[in-house]
RNA sequence: GGGCAUGUGGCGCAACUUGGAUAGCGCAUCUGGCUUCGGACCAGAUGGUUGCGGGUUCAAAUCCCGUCAUGCCCGCCA
């Protein structure tokens, strides 16, 4: 078995729960603390201070009478001569209060780096999401646009989650909701007219662009109701226009598409909204929810012939008097259906609360060799849907929609199973990147995921370029793709969901400031490294004669924290925060530049072999952590 | 008016969920380092009353109350 701080954590817990017991009773005073209690008071302190170390002592002190530091002095000295502590831990020191666990840095040492040397690409993965499965959802644009930088967050978030989220063993299924029938395609095809003008332009920026000028003529025409009356007619599937609207849609998502394998980003099912209404979902959905008297059709009031949803009863039955915040509208008096219904209805098919015998066929084949499928009026039934948990990457802007969705599904399953990442939105300095005014249009760029993507490119190879010395001729021609790629990503996931961006093209393109492309060139030092030490790369032979060579330098600093690695991982994935990831890929690679600044790993003479173990062992955990958050790596750049 | 989010050196962020030792990191600025495994690098320095005011606690950036600022949301739109 192979040690990790949530091992040691765990371990130094328990052994510091059964010394504690026996220095308390000794003190003849009754306190039961738990092991998890205690587990949770250790943390990892500076290197002067040790290794793990707990303030247990501090929670003890008034009830136990004592100052803190005269109990973690027995304790310490109970650990010291007691048998409750393992062999790996070399000795327990108590300071201010603080008691403070020095490992055996030889044997955590070896454990670690046999550990992920063995494990590679497994290691830091853990099980806590077995047996669960898990549907996410993203970016769900609307087909009438290119992805914009805001888009591209939205997915990048996604992507990512996605990953994490299956490094802990959860059962991932990757998810896109196309809105064929909301009234931004209704207007498209009002300005069918307009489409097709421009050549040799991406079929979704043509669309995006057409469409900016079609609601300018709807605004001045006055033509809504013409719009309103395709929407209508839209409503049935089998339509003209509704079929007309689907080929339009499908052609714009493959497009889309083309961005989102540019950024390495894959799906696994598409769900239309035609589909969800052709299939009768929402009928379904609304007569369980009438059965199960969440809705209600309203006799009087301002809602007069609405099925709402409200959330504060009986109160108001007769009165107009509903305030707007708890009355929420389903179907309209007209007999249509809102987004929020249809919402509703979508997330049991999610949860598996009704199946509407979908049917899929392939959509595209992905770069990554995976067949993306669609829901489809023709087709196979398949295992997609029924999912423990819902996971809506969704702009914080829609909290109140979403709060009301897992409101109403906490009601029905009696559990919370929908989870809303509300990730701030991104402006741009001037504005905000609106479809409908065409924001994302920029003025001298646009400020689309492809324009973004080749801009930096051509920093990127200017770079490479002038950075080519006549024996680089090993640079592979994709490395200026994946460093731009790397630059954009780490920007777009190294900041919590929840914060808003602004984006600047200075700042995104200024690669000094950027870390993912740092993270790669640690990556590239360390493989060059490796291919100068001349040793196999799958594994050598460690004697304990090498592992013996550590020291409490910069060595064992970057071996402890790759000993963090399945803990941070767990993080990640409980708060669903790529940032995390991508923090400490950054602190890895600046814990590698320090190291082997300070420790020549050739010339390293006695210490070499573990040395070049370490360098592995550092090139395989910025591997994968770079991997979690979609970030590739080159062995030269 | 109500709800949600954010506020940390000049700038961008971390630590807040689970209170703990000297509040970390990058950029920018200043100083120094390439005959030695790749300078997309490293070392050192400057810079903070954690928006403000109370409270709880042995201990508060972290928890509680109040307050200010900014953004978003509150429609028979999606």
């Amino acid at each position: 078995m192979g040690l990790n701080s949530i091992e040691v954590k765990k371990a130094f817990a328990e052994s510091l729960g059964e010394s504690m017991k026996k220095v308390i009773g000794f003190m003849g005073v009754d306190i039961s603390v738990s092991v998890a209690e205690i587990a949770n008071s250790i943390s990892i302190p500076r290197p002067e201070q040790g290794d793990f170390s707990s303030s247990i002592c501090f929670s003890l002190a008034k009830a136990a009478k004592k100052s803190p530091a005269l109990i973690a002095h027995e304790i310490a000295s109970a650990m010291n001569s007691g048998t409750s502590k393992k062999d790996y831990m070399k000795k327990i020191s108590e300071e201010n209060g603080y008691i403070n666990l020095w490992i055996d840095e030889v044997r955590y040492s070896a454990s670690i780096l046999e550990s992920i040397l063995e494990e590679k690409a497994k290691y830091g993965t853990s099980g806590i999401g077995a047996g669960i499965k898990a549907i996410i959802e993203f970016p769900s644009v609307n087909p009438n646009k290119p992805w914009h930088i805001g888009h591209l967050r939205n997915a990048l978030l996604g992507d990512s989650i996605s990953r994490i989220l299956s490094a802990n063993s959860y059962s991932i299924e990757r998810e896109d909701y196309i809105d064929d029938l909301g009234l931004q395609m209704a207007e498209i095809l009002w300005g069918e007219d307009k489409l097709g003008s421009q050549e040799g332009k991406k079929y979704d920026t043509m669309l995006g662009e057409a469409y900016v000028q079609i609601n300018k003529d709807i605004t001045e025409k006055h033509a809504e109701s013409d719009v309103n009356a395709i929407l209508k007619k839209m409503e049935d599937t089998e339509s003209e226009e509704s079929q007309k609207i689907r080929r339009i849609s499908e052609k714009s998502v493959r497009a889309q598409y083309e961005t989102a394998f540019a950024y390495g980003i894959y799906h696994d099912v598409l769900i239309w909204e035609s589909d969800v209404v052709r299939k009768r979902l929402l009928k379904n959905a609304l007569e369980f929810m009438a059965l199960k008297k969440i809705t209600s059709l309203r006799t009087y009031g301002k809602y007069k012939d609405c099925t709402v949803i409200a959330s504060n009863s009986e109160k108001t039955e007769t009165e107009e008097s509903d305030s707007e915040d708890n009355v929420k509208v389903l179907i309209r008096s007209n007999g249509v259906a809102t987004y929020v219904a249809k919402d509703l209805a979508f997330h049991m098919w999610k949860l598996g609360i009704i199946d509407p015998g979908f049917e899929y066929s392939k959509f595209l084949m992905q770069p990554n060799g995976q067949e993306v499928y669609t829901s489809s009026d023709k087709g196979a039934r398949m295992n997609f849907g029924r999912a423990d948990i819902a996971i809506n990457i969704i702009g914080s802007a829609q909290q109140h929609p979403q709060n009301l969705l897992k409101k109403v599904f906490e009601e029905i399953t009696g559990e919370s199973r929908i989870i809303h990442i509300a990730y701030g939105e991104v402006s741009v300095k001037g504005g905000t990147l609106s479809g409908r005014k065409g924001g994302w249009m920029g003025t001298a760029k646009s400020y689309t995921a492809d324009e973004l993507l080749s801009e930096m490119e051509k920093i990127t190879s200017q770079i490479v370029a002038n950075g080519k010395k006549a024996e680089d001729s090993k640079v592979l021609p994709d490395v200026p793709r994946k460093v731009a790629l790397a630059a954009i990503k780490f920007e777009f996931l190294k900041v919590d969901p929840e914060k808003k961006v602004v984006f600047e093209w200075e700042k995104a393109l200024d690669l000094n400031s950027n870390s993912g492309p740092y993270c790669m060139y640690t990556y590239a030092r360390a493989s060059r490294i490796l291919e100068k030490a001349e040793m196999a790369q799958d594994g050598f032979d460690l004697g304990p004669g090498d592992f013996s060579r550590v020291t409490r330098g910069e060595d064992f600093k970057i071996i402890k924290h790759i000993g963090t690695m399945q803990e941070i991982i767990e993080k990640a994935c409980r708060e669903y925060k790529p940032s995390i990831i991508a923090g400490y890929a950054m602190e890895l690679s600046l814990m590698f530049s320090n190291f082997y600044e300070s420790m020549p790993v050739l010339g390293g003479g006695e210490s070499k072999n573990l040395r070049v173990a370490i360098v592995m062992a550092a090139k395989q955990a910025l591997f994968n952590m770079l991997g979690l958050i979609n970030i590739e790596t080159a062995e030269r750049m």
